[in-house]
DNA sequence: GGCAGTAATTCTGCATGCACTTTCATGAGC
DNA sequence: GCTCATGAAAGTGCATGCAGAATTACTGCC
């Protein structure tokens, strides 16, 4: 699937950070810094770079440093618009051809979000987003699995830039109910049990932000970041995001 | 949008090429040539294809020159189902919010296709798609806008690989009647037209393979790629494709 | 102490060189 | 005439070096 192994490697490594939210937006990540880490010189780093680039994961501007992206508050609402439809697609095209090994892969994968629950909420979030990836690759369909993957992470990155705490129980439920949707090869319920999961995981994230009482930067920073897409160009902004979200209980 | 100029001109060229299909499915890139021809090194040549591998336009395998992009049939088939759920959430995001320019702009696009009609086939083709692209970069939403592009110009090595002789009048004015819906705020109208217009191009394309009678080699090409797919390797098949399209009235 | 101007450092943009792999042409053997 | 080995040519994979841009540190000044 990737060009070559060494800036697979980087590519995969940096995909799983930013997953887990090791890496949060904005990061730095020099040519030569990732290059030394990886034993690999900055040519290969280099390219990883541009391939995540072309992913959405990573900025380049030219003479900069590369820096994890920052997704806008639009444009994390317009690709969940554009993840309900694709994902609907997936289930669509899973109905009914699900193999009884994949069902039993897709229970075990929910077994081991089950697991992760109380631990770190970074496991919690890489499992919930592997999820919808290993159901987009159940597809057999190359460029439905690869927007899927794609979009699957920048929604991580919308989380960390605009996420309130994660809670994983009901997304756990729901991602069950579509696997028995599915099992039952019910395609229609299938489809919109998913499409309504996505709805709250958007709503649970970042939708419904915050009932009024509290941190006040934390409501408005959306509509500041709205504001900040249209005017063109980033402000200073030095990690406030992090700040905010380490505050909202105030 | 695209990290340097220099390789950004090289993309523009090789996609445009594609469009026109001056470049066919198997074509090879080497990165010398590509370099000489545009005065720059291996290194920008080589990004520049890294860039277009990462759309699906090209394919890169280690060690070997890299080729204009094969689409399988199944993927062909797999990427008009997402082009039509994408298109859809293109005419709905503009429903009711087209500005009277964007509005006159997509008339005169349409001109265009209408003035192209009798000309060369390179031409209707090159509109046909921009006119989608057109609609999506309309909405302002970047990753709505690079999916829709990525998949109409891979639709158009799609079509090369598949298709029968491009028939533009009827695209041009399921064009229109998109146009009109839009111009008269009824997204509804909108996007089952142009759902209805995407079915139809699919159709037209190579959906429907031919009415038994001619060239058995036409009508068993997407079998037979089909049967790649599965097997996994790419047999020799040395531009046979357009030997089949040539003498399909045999 | 705060601030502007400047030098040093860091980092990217890009070309080039070398090692290794694939591909192709040539010719020997059957 | 056909197949198969063999060596040359072509091409990629990658590191490195140099030029220039951006950033940081530093110094003198108010």
């Amino acid at each position: 699937m990737e060009a070559s192994n060494r800036a697979a490697v980087i590519c995969r490594a940096i995909r799983r950070a930013i997953l887990e939210q090791a890496l949060a937006p904005g990061d730095k990540l020099p040519e030569d810094t990732l290059g030394e880490r990886f034993g690999v010189s900055r040519t290969i780093a280099r390219h990883a770079l541009g391939q995540l680039a072309s992913e959405g994961l990573v900025e380049l501007r030219r003479n900069r440093i590369a820096v994890v992206a920052t997704p806008s508050f639009d444009e994390a609402r317009d690709e969940f618009d554009i993840r309900r439809e694709l994902e609907r697609l997936v289930v669509r095209a899973l109905c009914g051809r699900l193999t009884v090994a994949q069902l039993q892969e897709l229970r075990a994968h929910l077994a081991d979000e089950e697991k992760a629950h109380g631990g770190p909420a970074a496991n919690s979030i890489r499992l919930a987003t592997e999820f919808h990836v290993k159901l987009a690759e159940m597809t057999g369909k190359p460029t439905l699995t690869r927007y899927v993957r794609e979009i699957a992470y920048r929604s991580s990155l919308s989380l960390a830039t605009f996420g309130r705490p994660h809670s994983s129980e009901c997304a756990i439920s729901e991602h069950r109910s579509v696997i028995e949707a599915l099992a039952a090869g019910d395609g229609d319920a299938a489809a919109s049990l998913m499409a309504h999961h996505l709805d709250q995981v958007a709503d649970r994230a970042f939708l419904k932000v915050a009932p009024a009482r509290g941190d006040l930067m934390e409501v408005l920073a959306p509509y500041a970041e709205v504001d900040h897409a249209a005017s063109g160009h980033q402000p200073p902004k030095p990690r406030l995001r992090s700040k905010a979200n380490a505050q909202s209980s105030g």
